[in-house]
RNA sequence: CGCGGGGUGGAGCAGCCCGGUAGCUCGUCAGGCUCAUAACCUGAAGGUCAGAGGUUCAAAUCCUCUCCCCGCACCCA
């Protein structure tokens, strides 16, 4: 039994997630969270809605919202998304709850104190008629290398140049047009990470069992240097800029830069879930009041890996309070929609309300996992989605429950038959199944999720290859009670397969489970000696022989999804 | 020469770190089976591993160069 803390990175509150975003980290979080839970680990799944920064203001004020309002509404779909998924979080929190914005000050009170934080003037570009200031690419104007009207105040599209947004000719605000429009001073807190830089590369050091990919990235950002980082903003929605206690003077109309606060809700998303289940959330973070023996594991997509492994870092290195580091950090690469970008505003692409209108959860979790952006980005095409599902879930796992709970029906009733002993093809059985058992444990407890489903598919169609050895349709004829065995294995792994498979198709396991009566608390654990499995069902019980597990995917749907959801269009 | 990832049969991937008959899934073709969602099982065809050069008895695997795709601290997820 170990302790396994287990978050995912943090959804931006604006609107529901596509599948790039649910592949890219609550999903495989989620994966993960299921498969130690099932080997009988005490874990907690942590994650949150990310709520701070000038999208939420802008996308509330669209929607005719207060931040506030608009972000409840927000915070409340996907939470009922991520519920419809399956996705086990044993709390979902809040970035702008009181307990972020308590420990957000904390951190940055205690960097402060350990010399670590300091005021500095910044010259930002202001729209007097938005009454704000203008993140770098909500400003636009003419190129001043290439006269390209459009450029944004990070960069040119046109000419490709990185730009000062002060540089832009006759700049304006995206937001409203306005081209009333100034550079104002500005005042900030700066996080000195620079001071940081060998406690970090230390620790990071430290870390040599890391992915390449985080690895690389961590490193790249410690040789050239670590930056200080401005860690606070102009905005009025976010955790207000205090010290000890008390409003910042300067800072009354600030607050700390999401990504400051965003990693930090880990934490307090946690005390969330301690008061809402009356337990303590410092013996999860803590080190100094129990939890020196938690292991930590993030699972994020790529672009989020330098703030996991350096900024967020910085922030809790540099408190010197004995707080959890990550131990484990699985990084995912994009997903693409047809080799583009998914765009809600484009409409390209499926997002999870959508997905589920169109087909059950499992379809997708298990599309997702087994083809998962690991080595590279991945491009998600509907066709390629059907085809996997037709394959492996319908024709595979489904059809293996189903030819056996109907063969037994016909012929021996809606019962596990009793007749009957194991032989040598059982035998055979389990020593096929054992190596692959040991693999696909193995490559999940690695995060390896392309290579551990495709063992799992193995594992299933190694039912069908017993089947096909036992056929128990012809050996009926001559020998029942060799029938009834074989009918009886098989209805064990279905069982057993339903276990291996709960970590990704949660909602199918539990109804094979439910075909032999067995309840979702009474699930088995991970599965380890094979004659326990083959023999967990009772002779004679009772079953209930189920529907299709996963109906077929036809060629016409997929015509009318491309349509609906932009399939290929503008690629 | 900014950095990182990737370029393997028609498609999607593994193998590369620790060189030695190129592996998996889909698709295609053939056979078997008939319990099953025209499903299942078996077998076959199909690649010389982006390109060029080098090291080596031997390279997809190591080295050098070239080409192509994707991403990358400011801004956003």
């Amino acid at each position: 039994m170990a302790r396994i803390l287990v978050t995912s990175a943090l959804p931006y509150i604006n609107g529901v997630k596509h599948l790039g975003n649910l592949v890219g980290s609550m999903l495989p979080a989620d994966v993960y969270a299921r498969f130690k839970r099932a080997q009988g680990h005490e874990v907690l799944f942590i994650c949150a809605t990310d709520e701070h920064g000038t999208p939420a203001e802008l996308a509330a004020r669209a929607a005719g919202q207060t931040v506030r309002e608009y972000c409840a509404e927000q915070h409340d779909i996907q939470k009922r998304a991520g519920d419809a998924f399956g996705l086990s979080f044993d709390h979902f929190g809040r970035s702008s709850n009181a307990p972020n914005h308590r420990l957000t000050q904390h951190f940055a009170d205690i960097l402060e104190d350990n010399g670590l934080i300091e005021e500095r003037i910044d010259k930002q570009v202001y729209s007097v008629d938005d009454q704000r200031f203008l993140p770098d690419r909500y400003v636009e104007g003419e190129c001043p290398h290439c006269g390209y009207e459009k450029a944004r105040g990070d960069q040119c599209d046109n000419c490709g140049r990185l730009l000062d947004p002060i540089e832009l000719i006759n700049p304006y605000s995206a937001i409203s047009g306005s081209r009333n429009i100034e550079v104002r001073e500005t005042k900030h807190l700066y996080l000195l990470q620079s001071k940081l830089q060998n406690e970090i590369s230390d620790w990071i050091e430290r870390n040599d069992d890391w992915p390449i990919l985080t690895k690389s990235i961590a490193k790249k950002w410690l040789k050239e240097g670590l930056r200080d980082r401005s860690i606070t903003r102009d905005l009025a929605w976010g955790v207000p800029v205090m010290r000890n206690g008390k409003p910042r003077p300067g800072f009354e109309n600030k607050v700390f830069y999401v990504w400051f606060d965003a990693p930090i809700a880990y934490i307090a998303a946690t005390e969330e879930w301690a008061i809402a289940n009356n337990d303590n959330w410092e013996r999860w973070w803590r080190t100094d009041k129990g939890a020196d023996d938690v292991r930590y594991v993030e699972v994020m997509g790529k672009d989020n890996v330098a703030f996991h492994t350096v900024s967020f870092p910085a922030t809790i290195i540099g408190s010197k309070e004995p707080w959890v580091l990550v131990d484990t950090l699985k990084s995912m690469n994009w997903l693409t929609w047809y080799g583009g970008k998914f765009s809600t505003s484009e409409n390209r692409g499926i997002f999870m309300d959508q997905a589920l209108d169109i087909l059950p959860a499992d379809y997708w979790r298990w599309h997702l996992m087994a083809n998962a952006p690991e080595s590279d980005d991945a491009s998600f095409t509907l066709e390629h989605f059907a085809n996997v599902a037709n394959k492996d879930l319908a024709d595979v796992l489904g059809n293996f429950v189903n030819r056996i709970t109907r063969f037994c029906q016909a012929k021996f009733g809606e019962i596990v038959p009793m007749d009957g002993a194991y032989g040598p093809r059982e035998d055979k059985l389990k020593s096929d199944l054992t190596p692959l058992i040991e693999d696909y444990t193995r490559h999940l407890d690695e995060f390896e999720y392309r290579k551990a489903f495709s063992v799992l598919r193995s594992i299933w169609v190694t039912g069908n290859e017993y089947l096909q050895i036992a056929a128990p349709w012809k050996t009926i004829k001559e020998d029942k009670a060799a029938a009834a065995a074989a009918v009886r294995c098989a209805f064990n792994l279905i069982v057993l397969f339903a276990t291996l498979s709960r970590p990704v198709i949660p909602f199918t396991s539990d109804k094979m489970y439910s075909v032999f009566g067995i309840s979702a608390q009474d699930a088995p654990a991970w599965p380890g000696d094979l004659d326990i499995e083959l023999n967990r069902l009772k002779p004679g019980e009772e079953f209930a022989p189920p529907d299709v597990l996963f109906r077929k995917i036809e060629s016409d749907e997929i015509d009318e999804w491309r349509k609906q959801f932009g399939a290929g269009d503008g690629q």
